[in-house]
RNA sequence: UGGGGAAUAGUGUAACGGUAGCACGACUGACUCUGAAUCAGUUAGUCAAGGUUCAAAUCCUUGUUCCCCAACCA
């Protein structure tokens, strides 16, 4: 584990599953002779997103929590046509960033190609393996269904000279794309389809990210797979679901070459409500132009939610809390949020910030007079210090701090009423300002100086404590709301065991009609604290009273911009919610 | 219609024949210079029906529902 600026030092206890029962067990039994090595396999072909997260912090978790553990991380870049280096970058930066660490062990499946190669020689000398010459449709008519057995390929008995032959003649070029493949001589009429002769080989005529046209045949997912993980000395070879059905597939592989065998071990991707997961659903936002780019706050994408503010600890928290089964199951963002909220919670600096300003005068105070208050950098941290925050006669509250008729349990600011203004003095509203459209511009208060620094020696109490912010002193920013992809209505809480991605019981095709509309809001008017003119791109605060923030990239010296990260909890506006009703 | 998997509070996940627990959520209350945090409490569950057993979420039988598989993708 890389211990950065961002590490969480009380990852919680070491977590169970049935994944980790199978690693204990062979430990205690001996079967890798003591070796733990696991490895997180991704195609180079998007961006990874919180469903990966998963996959790397069970693998990766399981390498650091046993003695001498390895976890690799390997590029399985068998497909010349969809895998770009760029991806390879970003790839390498998340999981980095996730605080993982892969030591001298970093791969990639087009770096055994010539291995894998030679192997395909081997199994097509032992009669296992035979170029096959039938077109695409052709293959998909001899397989058969799911219900009916499939035929045998004409070629299926061409000799084993024959098929070194043709095949090495493959690969040396001298076939066009789709003309003959590499197939394993299996079984016609397996139950199960993926034994049905697989595809070994294609024919590619295309330009690899890393081999460049070196090669113009190309290796499936289930013929290189399982060469990648023995090669490698794989001792657990942790997939998704879906793989299930390739596991007899790749044991027939690695027992027809009489090789180091690893074990294949299934389990449930994550599902997440309020959003989409799937690359392609990604990528269509992307493309759209819903999301800007795929590192857009919005996304759950490792570049989107590190955007937004999210913690790595936060992550790894996370995928620690929501287990590993095989259950396909929907977990509740709420859950990620709340690992994000805890984390947030203990290590931001506060700051006062005003969303939507509205002009306080203290008709008392006077004029031209300023003065610095003391405020508690993090309540949670003592270490953290204080810091002086500017206080003079106009001031900018919150709009919905105030109420011109408060509601019953509406503590804030109302006319007549006394409140504190955090760490400053308590303020009492006399008058109201509004213009000729009858909309609140300004409000007249006066202060109790007796009060400084929020405490009253007469031991009087206010209801309410507000943020707040010195015109003058302030400094404009734009902050950037955020709100989930996917909207309330059907988005919640899906039927037990519905689909993967189907966080929502729209139909593949016009799952975006369920997008929300509102996910994101631009506040161009926000006034914050002068102390956070320094604010770097990265940094996070939390907004006292309003939620987590953190400096967006986009901002400049002469312009602020930041992304809330995540509201803080809101109890009033539960209780708003009510009164509605 | 074939094959492979899976079903435990609203959600996620434990319990490996012996007290169904934990977390999130929701709801109370305490505390509070953040209606935050924190603390205390409440809430609610074994897919169904049979069977074996002193005892079943767990073993057996039958059924139900959901997921995956017929790319020269991974």
């Amino acid at each position: 584990m890389i211990e950065n600026e961002n590490s969480n030092n009380n990852d919680s206890a070491r977590p169970t599953d049935f994944v980790r029962e199978i690693v204990a067990d062979d430990l205690k039994s001996g079967k890798w002779d003591g070796r733990v090595v696991t490895r997180f396999p991704p195609e180079p072909n998007g961006y990874l997103h919180i469903g990966h997260a998963k996959s790397i912090c069970l693998n990766f978790g399981i390498a650091a929590e046993n003695p001498g553990g390895l976890c690799h991380l390997r590029f399985d870049d068998t497909n010349p046509t969809k895998e770009e280096a760029e991806y390879v970058e970003s790839i390498i930066e998340d999981v980095r960033w996730l605080g993982w660490d892969w030591g001298e062990h970093l791969y990639y499946a087009s770096d055994y190609f010539q291995q894998m190669y030679d192997y395909a020689v081997q199994l097509i000398k032992a009669g296992k393996a035979y170029v096959c010459d039938l077109s695409a449709d052709e293959m998909r008519e001899y397989r058969g269904s799911l219900t009916s057995p499939g035929k045998d390929s004409p070629h299926r008995d061409r000799a084993v000279d024959e098929n070194l032959d043709l095949f090495e003649r493959m690969k040396a070029g001298e076939f066009p794309d789709g003309s003959r493949v590499l197939r394993a001589k299996i079984d016609m009429a397996s139950a199960n389809v993926n034994l049905r002769d697989p595809i070994m080989y294609r024919i590619l005529h295309a330009e690899h990210h890393r081999t460049a046209s070196e090669w113009c045949i190309y290796p499936t997912y289930d013929w290189a797979h399982g060469l990648e993980d023995s090669v490698e000395k794989i001792t657990h070879s942790v997939c998704t679901l879906e793989f299930e059905n390739h596991r007899p597939l790749y044991d027939w592989f690695l027992d027809a070459l009489g090789v180091y065998h690893p074990q294949q071990i299934e389990f449930a991707r994550l599902n997440l409500t309020r959003t989409v997961m799937s690359k392609r659903k990604l990528l269509e936002l992307v493309e759209a132009g819903l999301v800007n780019g795929w590192d857009d706050p919005r996304m759950p994408t490792i570049s989107g939610l590190r955007r937004r503010g999210y913690t790595p600890g936060a992550i790894r928290e996370f995928c620690r809390r929501i287990g590993v089964a095989k259950f396909n199951s929907t977990v509740d963002i709420a859950l990620l949020e709340h690992c994000l909220r805890e984390d947030l919670n203990k290590r931001s600096p506060r700051v006062m910030g005003v969303l939507r300003p509205l002009r306080v005068v203290i008709d008392n105070y006077p004029e031209g007079q300023a003065e610095e208050l003391e405020a508690i950098n993090n309540p949670e941290d003592p270490s953290a210090g204080t810091r002086n925050v500017p206080f003079s006669k106009v001031l900018y509250i919150e709009r919905e701090d105030f109420m011109e008729e408060p509601p019953k349990k509406f503590f804030r600011l109302a006319p007549g009423r006394e409140v504190r203004l955090r760490y400053a003095y308590f303020i009492t509203c006399t008058d109201v300002i509004k213009d000729a459209d009858g909309e609140i511009v300004e409000l007249h208060c006066t202060y109790d100086p007796a009060t400084r620094g929020g405490d009253s020696p007469d031991g009087r109490k206010v209801k309410a404590t507000l943020h707040w912010v010195s015109a003058e002193h302030s400094i404009p920013a734009e902050v950037r709301l955020y709100d989930y992809l996917l909207k309330e209505k059907g988005g919640l809480t899906p039927q037990r065991g519905t689909s993967a991605g189907v966080c929502t019981p729209f139909s593949a095709a016009d799952w975006k009609s369920n997008l929300n509309p509102d996910s994101l809001e631009v506040l161009t008017d926000c006034r914050v604290e002068p102390s956070l003119a320094a604010a770097v791109p990265g940094s996070r605060y939390q907004f006292e009273r309003l939620g987590y923030f953190c400096t967006d990239p986009d901002s400049s010296e002469d312009k602020l911009v930041f992304n809330r990260t995540a509201s803080l909890r809101d109890t009033w506006a539960k209780i708003q919610k009510k009164q509605k009703k």
